[in-house]
Parts: C-alpha cells; sequence; structure tokens
DNA sequence: TTTT
DNA sequence: TTTT
C-alpha cells in the first residue's frame, strides 16, 4: 500500500535523541503545524490552531535532527503515518500515532545560540551505503541545509552537545537505564 | 503550514455514517495500509504488519463514502492529519490522530451484495457549483467511481441503514469544532 | 484519478502575472528545486543541480503570489501536474508539462526592496467566491506569509507554541521493533 | 529541496524496458490520469480529460514494471519530477519533463493473456541489500502485488518480450547521466 | 478490534 | 499518439 505524509510546520521543542539498546539513534520532536483558516472564518472563535504532530527519526537522520533542529524552526517533513499501539497500567489499550520521517528538510538556517554552528550544517548529510532511505525520492539539499535518512548507524554516533540545562529544563542526560524497554 | 497525506489501503470495516446535530453527515471509517516489507525480510517474523490509520470525512464526501465503499475495498485517501485532543471521564487527556479526508478514490468497482449497485457508483460525485475543492487538488474521476469533498451538503442526504449502536468501542466524539470548513 | 505534487525550491525570477481576456489573473514562475545528491557524490561534478519546474496559479492565488513572491525566495508548492500540447508554427506539437498550484506557502520572509514590504504579507490570503482550491486541504497559514486559492479572508492568527505532548505522562516506547528496517 | 508527486492513473500503453549501454534497466511508461471535473461541470464541453504523464523507472523497478503492468491497468505512482532538456537537431532546446518513479503499485490484478500470470506478480518486489530506496518510505506491499525501486539489477533479468522497435515516435534519449543515483 |  |  501507500502511505505518505508531508508536513510543514515549526518544532515546539529541541528535538530528544536517544540511542536503542543495540545503539541505534532514534529522535523524536513535535511539529505544530497551523491549520488552514486559523481563526475561524468569518469571526468565530476556534479553540485551537493548530495541529501538534510527533515524528520520529531513526539512524543518521536521528542524528542530524538531534544536531541541527531547534525549537521554533520551520521544518519540512516527509515520511508516513505509523500507529502503534501498547496496552498501559490500567490495561487498556493505547493507540499512539506517529510520523515515521524518512526526509527532514531544515527550512531556517538558524542563528542561536546553541548547537552546531549553522555553517556546519550539512547540505546534505545522508546515509552511508546501506542507505535504506530515500536518496532518489525527492530529497532534499541546497540552500539551509537538508537531511535524509540513510545509512546505517554507521560509524560515528555523535553525542548530543548542546547544554542540558538550556532551555526547555529538562535534562538530556538520559542512560539507557532511562528507556522504557 | 503544510499538511498532506496520501495512502491507499482497505477498509477494515463498512464505513459509518453519523449526522451532526445540525445536519452535518460525518463518516468514518479505518483504512488498514500494510507496511513496507512486511514478513519481515529474510525469514523474520512481524506480528503486525499494517497500520490502521482512521479516516474522517465530512458533508457530501462523508455520503457519498457510506454509500459506495465497503470492508475490504482499495481505497485510495488525500487529506491531512488532525490531532484532537479531550479529556476521558476519569479527567485524563486523550489524544486521537485521524486523517481528515478531503479526497477519496475508489479503486476496486465493488460486486458486493450490500449498498448501491456498482453501477450507480458515481464517475464524479463532487459537491457544489464553485466547488473546485478538495477536488480540485489531486481529485479524483473517471474508472471505478470517485469522490471529492467540496460542495454543500448537497442533494440527497440518505440514509445510513446500519446499526447506529454498532460501535468500535472507540467513543465518536466529533463535533462541529471539528468541522474543517 | 489522483495527481498531486509538492515542491520546496526557489524562485528563478519574479514571478508574471497575465490577465485572460475574461479578466482571470494568472500568475506563473518557475521554482528551482534542488536534486538529491547535488554534487554527485563522492566526488563526481555534476553540471547541472536542480529541476526548473513551471508554476501556474490562477486568480486570487495568482494575486497573491504576484504580490508576495520574488526571485529567490524559499517557497512551497502544492498542485498537480497538467501537460498541455499545442502545435507549434512548424505543425510540430509541442507539448508543456506544468505545475498548477493550488496552495503556496511563502518560507521565507523577504527583506527585499521591491514589491509589497514584508509586514504587510498576508498570513493567510485566501481568494474570492470562485475560489476553486484546496480551502479544506490542509492549507497554509502562520509564519511566514502564505496563501492560498480559496477560502475564507481569515483572521487573528494567534499564535499556540506549546507542546501539548510535553510531559504528559505518555510512555515513549519506540522498540526496535518500530524500526521501519 | 523536495520533489515528491503521487499519480494514481493507467498505462496508455504497455511499458517499454531498454538497457542503457552499462547495463542498466530503464523502464518507460505513460499514465493517463484523469482531470477532476471532466466534462467540463455545468454542460460545457472539454476536448481534454486526462494528463498524459510520462513515468521513468530504473533498475530492478524498471524491471517489475516491464514484467507486471500493462496497458490500461490502474497503477499508483510515486517519484520526483525531473525536467531534462537536450539540444535537437534544429539546434533548438527542448525540454523534456518525466516523474522518475521510485514506488510502483500495482492497483490492478491483470487477468490478460500476456506477460507474466498473475499469480506471479510478487507482493514485493524491492531491491538487494543496499537498496537505498522507497523501501521505508511509504512503500507497497500486500495484495495486487507492488513493487519498490531499491536494489541493484537484482535476481532475474527478465526478458522483454514485446517488439523493440515498436517505438512511440518519442525519442527515447535517457543516457546515463540521467540516473538520479 | 481490524483489511487482502 | 494515448488509459477506463
Amino acid at each position: 500500500m501507500l502511505n505518505r505524509v508531508i508536513l510543514i510546520g515549526r518544532l515546539t521543542r529541541d528535538p530528544e535523541m536517544r540511542y536503542t539498546p543495540a545503539g541505534v539513534a532514534v529522535t523524536q520532536f513535535t511539529l505544530a503545524v497551523d491549520r488552514p483558516f486559523s481563526g475561524g472564518g468569518q469571526g468565530g472563535e476556534r479553540e485551537r490552531e493548530a495541529d501538534f504532530i510527533p515524528i520520529v527519526t531513526w539512524r543518521q537522520l536521528a542524528e542530524t535532527c538531534a544536531n541541527y533542529l531547534r525549537k521554533g524552526r520551520l521544518t519540512a517533513v516527509e515520511g508516513r503515518i505509523q500507529v502503534r499501539n501498547y496496552e498501559n497500567n490500567e490495561g487498556k489499550r493505547v493507540y499512539v500515532t506517529e510520523v515515521i520521517a524518512d526526509n527532514v528538510r531544515f527550512l531556517e538556517s538558524g542563528n542561536r545560540d546553541n548547537g552546531p554552528r549553522d555553517e556546519g550544517a550539512p547540505s546534505y548529510s545522508g546515509g552511508g551505503n546501506n542507505s535504506y532511505s530515500g536518496g532518489g525520492q525527492g530529497g532534499f539539499g541546497g540552500g539551509g541545509g537538508n537531511s535524509q535518512g540513510g545509512g546505517r548507524t554507521g560509524g560515528t554516533p555523535r553525542n548530543d552537545n548542546r547544554d542540558p540545562f538550556s532551555d526547555d529544563g529538562r535534562p538530556i542526560d538520559i542512560s539507557e537505564d532511562d528507556l522504557p524497554f
């Protein structure tokens, strides 16, 4: 079947990267995607103006996102909808819908203070040989820096070198003990 | 921002149509969209092979879907991701992610017994007069029957003759606030 | 059938607006969309790195594009592929492929000198009554200014930048089973 | 940048497969994609009802398409727009726009007489180990047979048993420079 | 809870 | 030049 999603929105927070026990990088963030007709037409009031859509990226793409995306940045995401479900502590089945991204395009240059300097942002940061991702698919490149899924974990899992106390207050120093699996 | 989804999958059940208190038709169904590499590659076993994605349609498109879609039918859906949330009876916030469809394409002719005869399936069942609508965007038409969002309720609200109480457990808490237009 | 295109690229020149004899606005411009892997991988040289894709917009959207887009601006376009053909002066049939846009998102604020000031750029600039476009489709709005064919005038874009998923107690239970590859 | 196209339409003819001098398989076909509102609304007459969009596939995907697609078949294509140009024999620059497909989904089973039997149609015919493609992206699988770009020539290059001289008039001037990877 |  |  076919399952394709394209979003443009802004990160609600800095992305969060983890490693699975097997050492695979996973980065999650939420994209705030403004709805059309925000404001509600003729003068009506609408409570919600945006959809907050959880994004998940894996491997090389996860690392690039963790390194170059920041809260508030305008970002394009291409991927597919995934619906997971699990049983919660009350024995109730909970459904989680996320977009598994295979392409992420950084639409804003990012003159912020934290994170790698923007000049360092890769115009293309694709993967290695086994790259599973959309290379030929409509990928990225050029201007504002960009990133594609691709490649095995490949070589160099880089550290998250941001100040763990910056910005959102939540500690980013996660050990694998914190992983829920 | 931009928010676009295109899916091809099969209905897990017959669609369910309701009317809002204001008389607006809403139809919901779930699309089973097979994941790539189902089967798990070299011989691995994967328990789940598909994503089950809830689809919501409104107005004329809702009626056409209720009339012509049936369980198992191969169907293309175009729309946007919407994330609603509400407080459940335990005071906990629940997030519901759905695809609000503005285009639905019937990819299978449907020789089944229930529902209107397939010959009756509209090659195009769009909306009102000036509506170029969702429609306009990548619309449907031709071969197997097709339907576009757009237009006023238009014409003939036909009855949903299935059991209105045959819920699937999940609350159908769609209010007119969810009307995307 | 279904026909949907989403592009992000930069204008190669200022847009050109015309009016049809019937007084309908048409605006054309070309989007330079960088190809993936520009540069040619390991050190290869490739002469051309982008596809130059002609875009056509109509009516209200045409006017907004003519007013707010300028050469070099990063722009997202949503629409459909149209293939026209005509007989040229040598009696030869010529095929012209264009993207008929129904949604255009201005991804850069535009501090340039010509054109209306950027502060004037509409966060949403929907169309008039004959609007044929994707109003309900997952359009645009917000951030950098944006435009959709069709729709209501739109109103008071409010900012909701909070993440409803922040610290909501939902476990981040992504396991390696979720690896899509 | 981002460049993504999704089409559903019918093949106007059987696909044509070639090999480049380097032995890379290339398959081309044209998709007839019905326009929305064919017929022209209120009673108007419209001469053209569809867009005829040239599709190009490479490598393993090319071979699968050549083997399993046939004239008239309803087909979904995912890919990107590519604009090539060359100087023709009169020294004039000619622009050719094609969709480079990385995912092709066979929406009809195909009970026709020619080509491999439908039972032989692969539910997934992805590539080999190095496959960079669509794979993870929202690919295909299941029901009606399906195919993704990816992988080396892989496996079993089957023969093209159609007349190699049955051209359609348009020069097939695709060189390996057009290889998108 | 699920489709082929 | 075109598909159903």
